[in-house]
DNA sequence: GAATAAATTTAGACAAGGCTAAATTTATTA
DNA sequence: TAATAAATTTAGCCTTGTCTAAATTTATTC
């Protein structure tokens, strides 16, 4: 079908895609680790299979298509994330990289399987929401922590930052999915936020607050 | 770590040298479905990296460390295709493709988890042993259902084909992993094996036969 | 509206793995 | 034991995906 490459493209191209509209050569080399011209190469290989729109200089964008193979892919990853928390017990911060390696699996029965399995999960265990087999789902409407007026409060349902560090720390401070919060104080001087939990006050700083994603 | 190709060469020597001392171009060739040309540029980087011993035109055989790699790519596969079989209710003819590429995903500690999930099983749907996390596992003695003779009974313990046609056909039979057969006669014309089982008589061909292995 | 800077593409190389055809080594046979 | 056959390796080429350096295009700035 497609090789690794090609999907670790087309997944980098849509998450990059939620930000701008048009994915510029540059930002996906940095995103995927690699040189733009290497990035050019496989541009042209994409658009030459119809999975990219593609005009030199100009960034580019996923087909129909292109999408499909980008949220199935997704799909898979968030499921096998949910998988290794829920059935084998890893923790949120150790699962991304495995998940790497296992949304390339390429039968789509097993997914499902794996799916009903586990009974049709709705979001992986970042929060973020896990797509169904017709490649369907919501896009929740969160709101960075760090866009919260003080004395408003909302549950934590996602995060921006995935790395181990971030969610560790997170982890430590029970800052985890499904925590209610209210916004006690935002400091002026440098824009750390104050939070009230359940159980305790914990200060946290503007960089925190910016990748902790918030429903109302 | 090491590469897929080189994964797949290793475990398909691994297989090979099970009937034979020293495996062969040729025969690698034959069972990797490659050509012999490109054996053995394979087993020159193989040789290079210490996991085979190899002398031209004499044919290879696993180093200490290749055994190791090769039997811990296999104990993946097998705990994969138990999954798949146990929790996702897939059948035993289905799940040997899907294991081809989960077998090569990386994490040692995942399989472990898996291992311990599923109570840790000592046999894949095959009736193969599944090596534990250090490499152990008992070679079950087993013999060709054609090398059995007549009255004598046993149990059906493994297959030495594993082809979705054989493993289909043994199914609708009911000769599954774990049945009681008696050996009622052997057919002097063709070898074919009269079976007598707990619920009917079955008779099966000489080639049938040949593929069932059997614990007495 | 040039001139410079930044972004992007092109050219040319390389490593991994594979293939075909030719050369070489080992095995068989008369 | 010499001749032939079979097995194996070598030589040379190809594709994928990557890289560096050079060329080109687009964006900024004076
Ligand atoms: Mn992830
Ligand atoms: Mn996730
Ligand atoms: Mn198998
Ligand atoms: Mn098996």
């Amino acid at each position: 079908m497609n090789t690794l490459a090609e999907e670790n493209y087309l997944k980098s191209i849509y998450h990059l895609s939620l930000d701008t509209e048009n994915v510029s050569t540059n930002q996906l080399a940095a995103f995927i680790n690699t040189k733009a011209s290497s990035v050019t190469d496989m541009l042209k290989k994409l658009a030459e299979k119809a999975l990219i729109n593609y005009t030199p200089y100009q960034g580019v964008n996923l087909t129909v298509a292109g999408e499909k193979i980008a949220v199935n892919i997704i799909r898979k990853h968030r499921l096998w994330e949910y998988f290794l928390v829920e059935k084998l017990d890893f923790k949120w911060d150790e699962v991304h990289e495995m998940a790497e390696e296992m949304e390339h699996i390429s039968s789509n029965e097993l997914i499902d399987r794996l799916d009903k399995f586990m009974g049709y999960p709705k979001h992986d265990p970042h929060g973020d929401p896990i797509p169904d087999c017709n490649g369907l789902f919501k896009i929740h409407n969160l709101k960075p922590l760090s866009a919260i007026a003080v004395n408003e409060s909302g549950v934590i349902c996602g995060v921006r930052d995935h790395s181990p560090a971030f969610l560790q720390y997170l982890e430590k401070q029970s800052l985890i999915i499904g925590k209610k919060i209210t916004v006690a104080e935002i400091i002026e001087f440098d824009h750390s936020v104050v939070l009230q939990t359940t159980d305790k006050e914990i200060q946290i700083s503007r960089e925190v607050a910016n990748n902790l994603l918030i429903a109302l």
